[in-house]
RNA sequence: CGCGGGGUAGAGCAGCUCGGUUAGCUCGUCGGGCUCAUAACCCGGAGGUCAGGAGGUUCAAAUCCCCUCCCCGCAA
């Protein structure tokens, strides 16, 4: 089975090195062109590109995938399927009809729950306790193709997206490999997606990050995991903000005004929510490096009584 | 040349605006005490060339001016 590959970011590159050491190893990468990003603008290959690279594969970066020299390498690499993980692009008709077997993705949700842009994070968030990944044929719709193939694990209320992220970049591989055996032998099924079911998992949006002190503490816990390596989640405190990067909840009652400082303890700070409270334990003040709560409060002079979220 | 914050003892910070006694605070660490005991409390100690520049200004610079290096957030 010849294979073109077509991703990202970190999630791709390990579903593609995943792959390649499955014997799936494709005879092209493709991926966004790189950017200029980060402090001062540095333009960085993305993760799918640097592994490529360290395997020799060849690499290809068009801005368009309509593009005809794109479209005709493409060709001329004649795949019998193209795999799609996070490429962050949609495909165009041409590409999608171009191999023997079309092009399949994975996606990290179970189908057709969570289409879109940020499912992991939106399930965690929105507290589920089960999420995976689906293999799909893609047509033009976002996230709407047949499913071939579905894995699932479970989410626990520790479970961050870091752990999330690469659970299912783990899954996915696998799930990969299983259906590449399936076509292989001709023994794949295809399901079409109830639309009645269909959700969507919006990107990230600013306003997503902030942390309403007012919320349930076990929603505000969610939120933080949902965020936790990147972008986080954040409060503010004294007019600066203040990122929550570990933090638990706790079932008590709590009368106090949401955002006030219930205690402070030497690990810890405890902290008001609309109903139960949050343990704070790591933090990442503005302009400042992440850091436990108790070097946070050893610098601040916090006390009980003040205030979060003003 | 995208915008902004910051580099002061092992850690987190204050001091800098309006230069001037032994550079402070919280914690850690070490020693001692109290205690049945303690991560609690009390007493005491060590530890800083204040990022770097045989820079500038000055009687005097962590504090003002100039240059370099490094770290971080935002935005992408």
């Amino acid at each position: 089975m010849k294979t073109v590959f077509m991703g990202t970011p970190e999630f791709s590159a390990n579903v593609l090195r995943d792959l390649c050491a499955a014997g799936y190893t494709p005879a092209a990468v493709v991926t966004t062109p790189d950017k200029p990003a980060g402090r001062g603008y540095e333009t960085k290959p993305s993760a799918v590109k640097r592994f490529a690279v360290s395997q020799g594969l060849p690499v290809y970066q068009p801005d368009k995938l309509s593009d005809t020299e794109f479209l005709k390498i493409l060709k001329n690499t004649e795949p019998d399927i193209i795999i799609v993980v996070a490429y962050g692009k949609l495909l165009p008709e041409t590409v999608l009809t171009l191999p023997k077997f079309g092009c399949i993705n994975a996606h990290a949700s179970i189908l057709p729950k969570y289409r879109g842009a940020a499912p992991m994070q939106r399930a965690i968030m929105n507290c589920e306790t089960e999420t995976g990944v689906t293999v799909m044929q893609m047509e033009k719709g976002l996230d709407t193709g047949d499913i071939i193939h579905v894995l699932k694990t479970p989410i626990s209320d520790t479970d961050t997206l870091e752990t999330v992220h690469d659970k299912l970049a783990i899954l996915s591989g696998q799930a990969l490999i299983d259906v590449l055996g399936m076509l292989e032998k001709g023994t794949a099924v295809f399901t079409a997606q109830d639309p009645e079911l269909a959700t969507y998992a919006d990107k990230i949006r600013k306003e997503d990050e902030i942390i309403d002190f007012s919320e349930d503490s076990k929603k505000i816990s969610a939120k933080i995991r949902a965020l936790t390596p990147f972008p986080y989640a954040y409060s503010t405190f004294c007019g600066k903000k203040i990122k929550v990067t570990r933090a638990e909840t706790i079932d008590s009652l709590v009368s106090a005004k949401p955002g006030t400082v219930l205690a402070v303890a030497k690990d810890y700070i405890e902290i008001a929510c609309g109903n139960g409270a949050l343990k704070v334990y790591e933090v990442f003040p503005e302009s400042k490096r992440k850091m436990p709560v108790r070097d946070f409060i050893n610098g601040s002079k916090i006390s009980v009584g003040d205030l979060f979220g003003i």
